[in-house]
DNA sequence: TTTT
DNA sequence: TTTT
């Protein structure tokens, strides 16, 4: 009925960008996502929370997200389910993001200048707003060239299960 | 950047369905929240939210939600503001909704018989889903033959302030 | 930094009501929160979202709410891991809720009356407002009533992981 | 029933730290939350989003944020009304919160050198965890000796209403 | 393993 | 001006 989620925190690493059999962009990223309120603990305190975002998002998130990077994303909760190689269901868990905020300037390691930059796929820019266009024919191109390491597999085998009908359009 | 609001509670009237002059839809109402903790207090304290609904959430709002109803509204706070007929500057605070799911069923006074209608304007659902489509034709008839007390003033006069560049697409 | 999280969905279960070695509450349901715009699906689709509460709200959770009823959950994302009895890191992500609303009278299988109950720890209630006080005595005693099974573990054996860290005090 | 707010957005003053009769602190300021997708117009749109801060993080605030900086505030809208002057009713909505973060460091213009300081009233953290105490304290013989301008009356003469109702305890 |  |  009703599934929102804000969060704020930073990246673990660059985000990873694939691509669907039909040329759909999707990146995932991890936040952590400090606490904040462990006062007595020795170690800092985070939830590691996977993200990921589809389309024109995805590949602004690939462009100017680095490692480190604070960022605010919104989206919604989901659970989904695949069996692995050992025949076991595994229960995954994430956060779709409809909307990612920019928060620190991509000049932390180089040439950017720009503060505050945002992205977001919100109610009903069908058109795509002022990022983009441009940005999906370079990509798709990538795509096709990239060729057959471009299927959305992560690493460890396990699958990132993009079909159709995760498109949220 | 960011502005997210999420409230439950119940409509103190019926929905107001409204056209612009260029025939979109909006439909106003408030919602009354309670604020619950107020344990010592004689009266039940609550906060009084007015809330704007554009375009087919309007419609639909205006078709499902009856004053008493319980209802989940997602949107963002707007502040405008106005000159009123003494050349005073008033703000006025409203939650633009995009999202609005009907938390109770309509057969509370009559007819109906379904449970946990939805609504909503979704990230880019440009074509309307299950809800819609002839609904648009036939309330912008009504919309004409309803002539000009359709205009989108409220009642004491303060204009809703609605041109294009509010319309969220 | 900032982790929160909002659903509205259907318990698929009735609440299950658990006790620290401590002393300390904690229950454990799943809401089913429809994802709605699923229009050309055969099957209505969902996530299921398991969800924990503590202390005082946990009892009043495994009080008013049970399967197929409608609730709100405020709360935050945790993500946490343990080894399996396969040596295997596992991944469990649950949203630890901090404010749950009841959003249909209990009176559906039989006696209640109330219309929006509601129960919530909220911004430092820290004495507990209306409801409690007695409610953690008459709850510790079952606990030790209770006796042994009374243990945080889930039927399948996997740990709920509760210590004195978990606890949002 | 539920009544929640996110926003990101930049200070558009200095916050106004203030002390009700009773020696409880308050800070008030406006937060300029850019609309994003203004893509086609000339000049940047944002709302001005008043929000209002109790006790210890009222002081929090008043001591780390400052004029054009950063933060994301949680909360809850809450609209009141008094009667002016020429005896009308007038609503005033503001944004109470209950969670504030720091986005940017403090050494914009000066000293500080943290980066993601974070001030929270989190569920239930009665004590007041790292920050706190002595600060109330030291604040409060500020307020007294700040004499009879301490009253929180806005510029204008409007009445923030700080009672002792008000107060989230 | 799932709710209406 | 307010809802249950």
């Amino acid at each position: 009925m009703l599934n929102r989620v804000i969060l704020i925190g930073r990246l673990t690493k660059d985000p990873e960008l694939r691509y669907t059999p039909q040329g759909v962009a999707v990146a995932q990223f991890t936040l952590a996502v400090d606490r904040g309120f462990s006062s007595n603990k020795e170690e800092r305190e985070a939830d590691f929370i996977p993200v990921v975002v589809w389309r024109q998002l995805a590949e602004t998130c690939a462009n100017y997200l680095r490692k480190g990077r604070l960022a605010a994303v919104e989206g919604r909760i989901q659970v989904r389910n695949y069996d692995n190689n050992e025949g076991r269901r595994v229960y995954v868990t994430e956060v779709i993001a409809d909307n990612v905020r920019f928060l620190e300037s991509a000049n932390r390691e180089g040439g950017g200048q720009a503060r505050d930059e945002f992205a977001g796929s919100g109610s009903g820019n069908g058109s795509g707003g002022g990022y983009g266009g441009g940005n999906a024919n370079r990509n798709s191109g990538a795509r096709n060239s990239g060729s057959n390491n471009n299927d959305p597999f992560a690493d460890d085998g396990r699958p990132i299960d993009i079909s159709d009908d995760d498109l949220p359009f």
